[in-house]
RNA sequence: UCCUCGGUAGCUCAAAGGAAGAGCAUCUGACUGUUAAUCAGGUGGUUGCAGGUUCGAGUCCUGCCCGAGGAGCCA
């Protein structure tokens, strides 16, 4: 007998099957017993009655707790009652282990006690689906990626010394010396990139501040792509190109997953590169008229990114922002004083930034004159600025939060669901 | 770190300062097409912790702990 999954049931239809998985839920009228059964590729209702199913199993389907792990054979169904399109005539089941009440009902519960038990309550459906989608969404970022010729290079997590310093970081004594952990890979980017031409990272970003928002976590995924020879043009083109065919593969191969998470998709199904572009100064006064106010040379809150974000409809950039509010890589805009070469590309409907990226300084003086400006330690910037003094050339890159970009697709409104074990503000457990 | 709200059964929540309750889960029973099944019955409590006010505190006061929403910071 065949052990087959969920997902590739119509396939079987009017065949005995085996599927290995664990109890959903279950109920009963009279002689007859439902059973549903899923197995992390999908949900399959079982049904069991005296007729179909041996003695042994079926008085033992009422000793089944919820999330026990079974393997249950039986005859494949179609069914138009069933939202899958079929069922399982069950014949007999396996019982591996079954022993405690599980936790999670299928009613309601609290925050706190979701994310205490977050190890579980990825079993759910609607986490079920959201990690889907996650996992679809990596897989067509780093596609994309591929097949324009990026090579993907790990950047460490042990860092000597702060990438950005203006965020505050986490530390670990490294043998004895003091380390920080990576809040991004874009410095070494740079250097890989110098030797690859066009390359990417893709990992953990880890940074300590005490934000307490539905859009931070601690510990948050970023793909980081880096090209040489490249203006802020080209960053922006990769961008848009790789939002465009993320959001289009995963309406196709996550259809499934997204009427789960009952996303409406007309807005994603309409997206298409170019995305509308403007000027930071443009954006702020477009804030301001939206109710949100808020001066010139300042960043954005989370307040005016989210007007200015519900007012799209198809994701957008904002260009060319303030030194004054940008990391001290960002290359200047000749043409406009105090302006860098940068963007952000933000998600529509609300969701805000999900991309930040631009131009790097390539002039060994010109950074050497911002690290000096942020008080940032010179000494510890040494190979870094060896990249501008041996074959500098210009170059642009971005980041792109994974779990923002999960959280706008799936229509998720808190990113703490959009990571298979969030990390926050005092939680750390499981 | 700041502001606001909250902490009562395993879970989600009620309870004018006057006898601690409901729904779900669990247990017992009924039901041969249920979809968070339904129906009948039962079990289940140191009201976050420590003090205080009061004849009497889940409720009022003080301190602490924990959580949520938001701000700031940021992707």
């Amino acid at each position: 007998m065949d052990w087959v999954y969920i997902e590739d049931i119509k396939r079987f239809a009017g065949k005995e099957v085996e599927i290995k998985g664990w109890v959903y839920n279950k109920r009963s009228s009279g002689g007859i017993r439902f059973l549903l059964i899923r197995d992390g590729t999908g949900i399959i209702q079982g049904v069991a009655t005296e007729k179909d199913t041996t003695h042994e199993s079926f008085s033992m389907i009422d000793d089944l707790k919820r999330e026990a792990s079974i393997i249950v054979r039986g005859l494949v169904r179609e069914d138009s009652r069933s939202p899958i399109g079929f069922e399982l005539t069950v014949k007999s089941i396996e019982v591996i282990q079954n022993q405690k009440d599980y936790p999670i009902t299928p009613k309601s519960h609290g925050v706190d006690f979701l994310l205490q038990n977050r190890h579980l309550w990825i079993r759910s459906k609607l986490q079920w689906a959201v990690l889907r989608v996650r996992a679809e969404i990596i897989r067509a970022v780093e596609n994309y990626l591929w097949d324009k010729g990026f090579l993907k290079l790990d950047a460490p997590i042990f860092t000597p010394s702060a990438c950005e310093g203006t965020t505050t970081l986490f530390s670990a004594d490294y043998f004895g010396e003091k380390a920080y952990l990576s809040q991004s890979g874009q410095l070494y980017n740079e250097a890989t990139c110098m030797a690859f031409g066009r390359v990417y990272c893709f990992g953990p970003s880890l940074r300590a501040e005490k934000s307490k928002t539905r859009r931070h976590l601690t510990e948050f995924w970023q793909v980081e792509p880096e090209m040489a020879y490249a203006y802020l043009e080209d960053a922006i083109k990769l961008a848009e190109g790789m939002v465009e065919y993320t959001v289009h593969r995963v309406l196709a191969n996550r259809k499934r997953e997204l009427d789960v998470l009952e996303r409406d998709t007309n807005l994603l199904s309409s997206i298409s590169a170019p995305f509308p572009r403007i000027r930071y100064e443009e954006a702020v006064k477009r804030v301001n008229e939206l109710g949100e106010l808020m001066k010139l040379g300042e960043d954005f809150g989370a307040p005016q990114e989210t007007v200015l974000a519900e007012s799209y409809d198809s994701p957008f950039m904002i260009t060319h922002f303030p030194e004054d509010i940008k990391a001290f890589y960002m290359k200047k805009d000749l043409s406009t004083s105090g302006r860098t070469l940068s963007f952000d590309l933000l998600a529509p409907e609300g969701y805000g930034e999900i991309i930040g990226g631009g131009e790097r300084e390539f002039d060994v003086g010109e950074l050497k004159k911002n690290i000096e400006k942020r008080n940032l330690p010179m000494e510890a910037f040494k190979w870094y600025l060896d990249l501008r003094e041996y074959g500098s050339v210009p170059h642009a890159g971005f980041g792109l939060g994974i779990e923002r970009i999960v959280a706008w697709i799936c229509g998720v409104k808190h990113i703490r669901e959009t990571i298979p074990f969030p990390r926050m503000l005092g939680r750390i457990y499981p």
